[in-house]
DNA sequence: CTTATTTCAGACAAACTGAAATAA
DNA sequence: CTTATTTCAGTTGGTCTGAAATAA
């Protein structure tokens, strides 16, 4: 298994998910994949703004564009948070589930077709993989370095 | 193992790539990622640019600026084919190999630190998992539709 | 008074559209 | 004359900077 003349891993990601965005214009219905992701991280709790931004990686600043446009819609809504309130929560509207229902199929779709190659059981590594490394590098934000005493 | 409460695996390749991109901004040295991949596309023998861009999944007019800066920085070379001289080919230098040996120094450092969770087999399994998932959507896109006589 | 959070306006860089130039 | 390839000018959509508004 010769492996020297293949791009390495970093290359083979970029090119994938340049892959999975391209597909996913024609793949969601009606909204972008940056909307679709966004309502992903929502629940019927709320989630503050600013965790969402975190969790997204994207800056506050952008967010509030993309939160503007998702609540003229009506697939989101923002109340004062009580205990603080500068903070805003977002909440996923029940029309926005049904939109996010809608994103969800087409999203099997996508993953059905971009995966066609693989088993079951291949698709499942993958998956576990990829998330394993999202994990550790969440944790390493959390806590950059080594302690050093 | 309880995979339902899981985003999906679109979702997770989606913020890998962003980490990767983000962390490619510091981990190479005065490129950008985009001249890195161009980079790693080109050989000695060349390639002509309409075949570079297909590689690298953008359109052909805005390889043309990303190329003028590479040019400018001369890093790459383009020259007539003489065998259709409509085609541009385009060159690696000597002085691009150069910079593509750092910028490859400081990607084996970003992808050590990205896959630390990960054992060596599994690296392999993932890169072998990425590769064959885009080896058959570059299959279906020459091949588009099943045959329906 | 300083800090945190959200919001917006202006600036900037990245991608797409359409057309021109050259060659087949 | 039509088509292919590359190039650029203009436009458009996305992201970042800086400042204002509100609340702690």
């Amino acid at each position: 298994m010769n492996d020297s003349e293949s791009p390495r891993l970093a290359v083979l990601l970029a090119k994938l998910s340049k892959t999975v965005y391209r597909k996913s214009e024609e793949a969601l219905p009606g909204i972008s994949i940056k909307d679709y992701l966004a309502l992903t991280n929502l629940d019927d709790r709320g989630v503050p703004q600013q965790r969402l931004a975190e969790w997204l990686g994207m800056d506050e600043n952008n967010l509030v564009l993309l939160l503007n446009g998702l609540e003229e819609a009506g697939s989101i809504a923002r109340r004062r948070d009580p205990d603080d309130r500068r903070r805003h929560i977002v909440e996923i509207t029940p029309r926005g589930k049904k939109v996010l229902e809608r994103a969800e199929r087409g999203m099997d779709k996508l993953e059905q077709e971009l995966l066609s190659a693989l088993s079951p059981s291949e698709r499942a590594t993958l998956k576990q993989l990829v998330r394993r490394v999202l994990e550790s590098q969440a944790a390493s934000a959390r806590q950059p370095e080594a302690a050093r005493p």
